[in-house]
DNA sequence: TTGACATCGTTCATAATGTTAACTATAATT
DNA sequence: AATTATAGTTAACATTATGAACGATGTCAA
C-alpha cells in the first residue's frame, strides 16, 4: 500500500512539475507578446518604455541607477538614455556634487508619456482582472505571490 | 452605505490590478533570467535551444512549421536551423513529396542534447515545486490556469 | 495545358537588445 | 602625490528579429 501510494505521489509530482513548466512558459510568452504590442502601440522600443517607467517616484536618476534598475550594462543604459534624450523625453544635467555623475530626469513631454503608459497598463490589468471570477481574484494573486517567492528561493539555491 | 461600499470596491480593484501587474512583471523577469542562465549553461543561443525542444514528439519538422511554432519570421527560422545544422544537432533533407520543402530532423547528437535539456528543465521545475507547500500546489497550478485563460481572453478581446 | 497565383526556403538590409573592453574624467584613499 | 575606484561614453561584437526580394516549385482555373 505504501509502495503504491509513493508511486502515485511520484507521478503526481511529475505531472505537477510538467504542468508548472508549461503554464509558466505560456505566461511568459503572453507577456512577451504584450510587451511587444505595447512597444508598437507607443511606437517606441521596449527598452525605452521600461526606462521611462523607472521615473515613477523618482525626480532624478543617474545612469548607473538606471542600468541597475533595468538590469543591463551601463553602456546599454547610456544608449537608451541618449535615445530618450533625442526624443525629448528625458534630459541630462551635471550633478553639482559629483562631476562624474549625470542626473537624468523626465521632461514635461516625458511626464505626459509616462502617464499615458501608466493609464494603458492600468486599464489592461483592470481588464485582465475583469476576466477573473471575483471570488477567485484573491486566490490568484496569492498563488502568484507564492510562485514568485518559490522562484526566488530556487534562484537563491542555484547561486 | 452603498456609496461607501462601491468606493471600497473600486479601491480593491485598483489595488488588485496593480498587484497583478507587479507580480506578472516579476514572474516575467524571473523567466527571462532563467532562459538566459539556461542558454549560458548549454552554451547555446536561446533561440536554438527553443528550436531543439520543438522536436519533442516530432520526427520531422519543416522550416515553415518551425517558424510557426517559434512564432518568428521564416527568414529567422532559416538562420536558426542553419546554425543548428552547423553544430551537427539537426540535418536537412528534401521532402520527397514536395521539392519546395525541406525536412529537418534531430541528429543523434541533437537527440542527446534534447534529453539533456529536458532533464535540466524537469529537475528545475521539480525544485520549484519543492519550494511550494504541498497543500498549495494544486491551488497554485489552478490559479495559473485561470490567469492564462484570462490573459488569452483579454488578448482575444483586443484583436 | 498554360498562365496566374501561392508557397517554401534563402539571402540581404535593417533594427533592437545586450555584452565586454577600452578610455576619459573625476573622486576617494592610502 | 600616487593609486585605486567610480561614472559615463564609445566601439566592436553577438543575438534576436522583421520585411522585402528572389528562385524554385506546386496548384488551380480558364
Amino acid at each position: 500500500m505504501n509502495d503504491v501510494n509513493s508511486t502515485i505521489d511520484v507521478r503526481v509530482l511529475e505531472y505537477q512539475a510538467n504542468k508548472l513548466q508549461e503554464l509558466i512558459s505560456e505566461l511568459h510568452n503572453c507577456c512577451k507578446e504584450r510587451y511587444s504590442d505595447e512597444a508598437k502601440a507607443f511606437r517606441m522600443p521596449q527598452a525605452e518604455l521600461r526606462c521611462l517607467m523607472l521615473f515613477e517616484g523618482h525626480k532624478y536618476l543617474t545612469g548607473i541607477q538606471i542600468a541597475g534598475l533595468l538590469e543591463v550594462a551601463k553602456s546599454r543604459a547610456t544608449v537608451i538614455i541618449e535615445n530618450l534624450d533625442k526624443k525629448g523625453l528625458v534630459q541630462r544635467s551635471q550633478d553639482p556634487n559629483d562631476a562624474r555623475v549625470k542626473l537624468i530626469n523626465l521632461t514635461p513631454a516625458g511626464q505626459r508619456k509616462v502617464r499615458e503608459i501608466e493609464e494603458f497598463l492600468f486599464s489592461l490589468h483592470q481588464q485582465l482582472l475583469g476576466q477573473i471570477d471575483p471570488a477567485q481574484r484573491t486566490g490568484v494573486i496569492n498563488a502568484l505571490e507564492t510562485l514568485r517567492s518559490s522562484m526566488e528561493a530556487v534562484k537563491a539555491q542555484l547561486s
